[in-house]
DNA sequence: CTTGACTCCGTACCATGGTACGGGGTCTAG
DNA sequence: CTAGACCCCGTACCATGGTACGGAGTCAAG
């Protein structure tokens, strides 16, 4: 099996060579085998974790929660339940947050709706709504 | 005019006295007049903007936007067009967020349904999808 | 063997949004 | 006058997600 520098698998997974030490630390990528020198021997999978990483804090994953979802890809003998709880409390987990959001996005609206709308004399209905005495 | 102490305008905002040190620092709110002591003097309209904070940070903007908007607020003659400008943007931004909560949603759901309706003898399909190649 | 790119490590630093600590001064009620 | 609550300040600390620095060792090409 060829293995690979840090700089390498950090170069074909599109982050630094210092976040992947980072990942290391913070327990995302396990500790890689080394040389006699010292130098990291990665396998290629790393990449396609840390590519998983990446994925995963696009969609809104903390490291934290990241991490969780990639122990139990580690899990020997593969729970596939426990692996499915998991799944499906951050199912919940990301329709709670999407529920903050929505309701985010409504008063917003509802704020720059009222904005277009008001007179011109009228003072700014959004400044109103966040608690404005009226320019002071 | 009454003036108030810190730790007054604190509890009727329903902040720490030490975040309203924090918010000037930051320059969310003018640097009060002092006593002789040296004892801030704070009128009861920051009670009100330490409110505005608050609500405007529930709505998902950043301290630096809150400032940003606070600034807009004290404008004499109320520029609502920014402010509404500001508000739309915040709304895209929320959106977008909605957007990729939504797509891992779907990703997620589907991996579960996969995940429950595998056989006895397949691979944990989750575990498949995060990049695993075996278990290591 | 030299050169230059790469790697090692610990540590410090950036922004964000605060919270806590410690030693001192102040203010107010009793 | 004294006790206790409050306030002052600087600074350090928490978590999050990295980035940068500096001195030293390593590796591969020429």
């Amino acid at each position: 099996m060829e293995s690979l520098t840090i700089g390498q698998v950090a170069r074909r997974a599109g982050v630094g060579v210092e976040t992947v030490r980072f990942y290391e630390r913070r327990g995302l990528i396990q500790e890689p085998p080394r040389r006699e020198s010292g130098y990291r021997q990665f396998s290629a999978d790393v990449v396609d974790q840390l590519r998983f990483i990446k994925r995963a804090q696009e969609l809104g994953f903390s490291l934290r929660e990241v991490r969780e979802l990639m122990s139990l890809r580690v899990t020997p003998g593969c729970n596939c339940d426990r692996v499915l709880r998991r799944t499906e409390a951050k199912i919940e987990d990301v329709k709670a947050r999407i529920r903050v959001l929505r309701r985010m996005r409504g008063i917003l609206e509802t704020l720059a709706k009222a904005c277009r709308e008001r007179g011109t004399t009228t003072a700014c209905p959004i400044l109103a709504a966040l608690g404005s005495k009226g320019g002071g």
